[in-house]
DNA sequence: CAACTGTTATGACTAGGTACTAAAAGTAGG
DNA sequence: CCTACTTTTAGTACCTAGTCATAACAGTTG
């Protein structure tokens, strides 16, 4: 094997390790690799891979922001459209984290998150909780499928709504729920507690 | 005010300062307050707060465990007991990221979430998807609650499993949930896909 | 005034680099 | 075998964001 072939498979691999575990210096891969520091320099510059400290800079604030999208965000996937009181619309794409190890597929929290915040924006009230809620999944979804959720108001007695929230992939339907969600005066905020 | 009340004053906001933002050098927080780099390094010192670059580290590792935890864990919440195929306990606390703002009240998605992969875990199958669920929440649920979800197979016809779960806060049950299981042969895995 | 606390300054050192130059080592082609 | 070329290593100066230790102020108080 030609020395250039070498060096190849080495930065291949160097960009593969630093994937997995970013939290090494180039002294430490240097003494992985069996190189010297300078060559490591040199492959990482080839590659384009920033230095330490800027990589653990860069996951510390990008897996902040994820946390937060995750954490608390109050409506899951993106607001396409919105007529309060009325429907909306929203969108979620599904990645791998999403799914569930053994069968690839989905799992079912993520569509009813999605389906039950957009049901909780459409309605018209300073704040609002989900009482009941009938779910039925119809179609498993894999990662990367990019789901559309509708939700609609059929019915509003005083302060309970009934939401039909139906979420596409490829225009099929693939999952359909229906929430019965009551309104809160802003009233009764934390009377309640938790106790150990 | 004495300076040793400026002092105490100084190196409370310093920490509330780098709780909101870590990422700030010792000199821009110098800039900030209006003191000497060394006077910032003293108050560091004498509150224990590490340098930036530690800090980022810390960050960085800890946001990436959380990630992990909430994205590719499959079973949400801690599982304390499971007779497959029967009967199975999972425990979770309610942290101030899962409520929602405006209420302070527990999403929905959290305690569907616990319910729906403690049923999920309960079934005997090496594959199984959600087909229907019912859920009713019953009592709102505030940040620091210890859910406990107990999860019972009631029937079961070929493929099929029916599945309550019911979850208390404090021996209160604040969730009630019955799913409809099926449990894949394994056989087709992923003949699905999702286009566009 | 001396003693003390608080603040700032200064110098020497560190890790983990960048940027650049130079040299050695390996690998062909003619 | 010698030359041309690539690859690797070495070494220097410099940078940031610190560390530690020592010293010198400033302001207050007994």
């Amino acid at each position: 094997m030609g020395s250039a072939a070498l060096k190849k498979l080495r930065q291949q691999r160097l960009q593969a390790v630093l994937a997995k575990n970013p939290f090494l210096t180039d002294e430490n891969l240097a003494e992985q690799f069996e190189v010297s520091i300078q060559t490591i320099r040199l492959d990482r510059m080839a590659m384009g891979i920033s230095e330490l400290r800027e990589r653990t800079r860069y996951m510390a604030e990008n897996a902040q922001k994820k946390l937060q999208a995750i954490a608390s965000d109050d409506i899951v996937g993106e607001l396409i459209d919105l007529e309060i009181g009325v429907s909306g619309i929203s969108m979620m794409t599904v990645n791998k984290e999403m799914v569930l190890q053994k069968t690839g597929v989905c799992r079912g929290q993520y569509m009813f998150a999605q389906a039950n915040s957009l049901a909780l924006a459409v309605i018209d009230a300073p704040a609002a909780l989900t009482g009941v809620a009938n779910v039925k999944y119809k179609i498993p979804v894999y990662s990367g499928a990019v789901l559309v959720a509708r939700a609609e108001v059929v019915r509003k007695q005083e302060d309970k709504y009934t939401i039909w929230v139906k979420i596409r992939n490829n225009r099929k339907e693939v999952f359909r729920a229906k929430f019965l969600i009551v309104s809160l005066p802003e009233e009764r905020n934390q009377e309640n507690e938790n106790r150990g």
